[in-house]
DNA sequence: TGTGCTTCAAATGCCAGACAATTAGAAGGA
DNA sequence: TCCTTCTAATTGTCTGGCATTTGAAGCACA
C-alpha cells in the first residue's frame, strides 16, 4: 500500500481508499484486525492524527469498527443491512431533497420499485407483514392524525409491503426509495377526502396481497401511484396560485 | 448543538451526528459554509483534532467538502447523484460478498428491480442507450473475451437499459443492484453455448426496446434471470461435486 | 490445584501547540 | 488600470503527551 505524493487528495484520503481497496478486494477478510494506528503512521510514514482521521472516514461507512483496550484496535466490520439502513435512508433523503428531482420523478421512481416487490410479496408475505399493514390502515383512519403521523404511518405501511417479499436485497435498496420520500410527502395538506380515497387504496393492496394476488397488488401500486400524484400536482398548483396573487 | 458527555460514543461521532442533523433537518443549507476548525472546537469544547475527525467523517459520505486557503472551511456539499453512485456501489457490493446472500437472492432483487424500469425504458430510451446495448452485445460476441470481460460489458449493458428510463432515481437505486453483482458473477465460468444463450437474449431485449414494447422486455429480462439462474446453479452443483471427489 | 485479586501493557481517545501549504483579498507601485 | 507583493485566515500535518479502557499475565491464598 502506498501513497502518491503528487496526489491532490488529502493524506488520510489516500489511506482511507488504500484501506477500503484492501476490504473490497478481500485482501482484508471480515473481523480481521488491523495494525494498529502507530503500526500504520509507520507504514504510510505519516503522524497517527492523519492515520487516525483515515479510520474514522472508513468508520463513517461502517467499513471498520474500533475497539478500545489491549486487544483492541480497528476490525474489518461485517456489514449488515441493519447498520446500512440509516446510511442509504440519509443519502437518498439528501439526494432529493437537494437536487431539484421532481415529485413526479421521485413518486415515479418508488412506485416502479415498489410494483416490482408486488409480485413477491403477494407470494410470500407473513401474517404478521399483512398486520401490520391492516394495523397502519386502521390508524391512518383515525380522524385527529396529523399529516405527518399520516405519512409516518404510510411508510410504515409500504415497508411491510416491501418486506413481505421476504429478501433483503429488496428491501434495503427499497428502504431509501421509499423513507426518502416522506420529507416530501411532508410538504403535502391530505384533506380528509384525500385520505380516505389514500386509505381506500391501501384496503385494495391488502385484500390483493391477503389473496396472494400479485397483479392486484401492482394495479392497487398503480392506482395509488395515479392519486398521489394528482394530489400532488393539485396541492403545488394551489401553492402557485397563492403566490402569484401575492406577489 | 450540544454532546452527551456519558454517551459511549466518541466525542467526533457525537460532533459529527450533531452537524449530519442540522443538515438533514435543513438548519444548514447547501453551499453553507461550517464554522472553521477553530469555532467548531469552541463551540464543542473539544480540541480541533476531534473536530477534524469529526468532519472527515461527515467528509466520507461527501456532506461536506473542504477548501483551503482564506476564505477556505468547510461547505455543505449539494449530493450529486455522480457522488452517490460509487459509494452506493460499494456499500451493496459489501453487503452481497460479506452477508452470506445467496445468489438466487440477489438474482431476484436485481432482476425484480430491473424489471421495474422495463417499461419506462422501452417508453423513452434514446437511439444512444440502444446503440451502447448494441456495442456491448456485439463485444460479448468477440471470441477471445475473458469472463470477467464479459460480465463489465453485461454490466454496461444493463445499465444502460436503466439509464433508459430517463429516472436518475432509479438509475441510483439500480446502480447498486447491477454492479454489486458483479462479483457473484465473475464466479462463474461461461462456456462458448452459455454465452450464446445469453447474447441472444440481450438480443432480444435490445429488440423489444428499439420496438418500444414495454412487456416484450420485462419478459426478456426474465427469461434472462432463468438463464442465469438455471446457470449458476449447475454451476455449483458442479463445484460442490468436485470439492466432494476431492475429499 | 483452582480461584480471585492486582498489576501491567497495549491500544484507542483526546488534547495542546506548532509549523507548512494554500488561497483570497488588501495594499502598493508601475 | 493592471500587476506584484504582502498579509491574514484556514486547512493539512506533525510532535509529544496524557487519560482511559481492557485483556492477560502474575501472584497470593484457600
Amino acid at each position: 500500500m502506498k501513497l502518491d505524493p503528487a496526489s491532490p487528495a488529502d493524506l488520510s484520503a489516500q489511506i482511507a481508499a488504500a484501506i477500503r481497496d484492501a476490504i473490497v478486494s478481500g485482501t482484508l477478510i471480515v473481523d480481521e484486525r488491523l495494525p494498529s494506528e502507530a503500526e500504520l503512521a509507520d507504514q504510510f510514514a505519516v503522524s497517527r492524527p492523519t492515520v487516525r482521521e483515515a479510520l474514522k472516514r472508513l468508520a463513517a461507512q461502517s467499513l471498520i469498527r474500533t475497539q478500545r483496550g489491549a486487544t483492541g484496535g480497528a476490525f474489518v466490520n461485517r456489514l449488515s443491512f441493519q447498520e446500512a439502513y440509516p446510511q442509504q435512508i440519509t443519502t437518498s433523503t439528501l439526494l432529493l431533497s437537494m437536487n431539484t428531482v421532481s415529485f413526479d420523478t421521485a413518486c415515479e421512481a418508488r412506485y416502479a420499485l415498489e410494483r416490482a416487490c408486488a409480485p413477491l410479496s403477494a407470494q410470500r408475505r407473513s401474517a404478521d407483514h399483512l398486520a401490520t399493514m391492516r394495523a397502519e390502515i386502521h390508524r391512518q383512519l383515525q380522524p385527529g392524525l396529523t399529516d405527518e403521523a399520516f405519512c409516518a404511518s404510510d411508510v410504515t405501511f409500504h415497508r411491510a409491503l416491501v418486506d413481505g417479499a421476504g429478501n433483503p436485497v429488496l428491501s434495503y435498496q427499497l428502504a431509501g426509495a421509499v423513507e426518502a420520500m416522506q420529507p416530501l410527502m411532508n410538504m403535502i395538506t391530505f384533506t380528509a377526502r384525500d385520505r380516505a380515497h389514500i386509505v381506500a387504496l391501501h384496503v385494495d393492496i391488502a385484500d390483493a396481497l391477503e389473496a396472494h394476488d400479485g397483479a392486484a397488488t401492482a394495479d392497487g401500486l398503480t392506482a395509488l401511484e395515479h392519486e398521489t400524484r394528482k394530489l400532488a400536482r393539485s396541492v403545488f398548483a394551489e401553492r402557485a396560485a397563492k403566490r402569484k396573487n401575492r406577489g
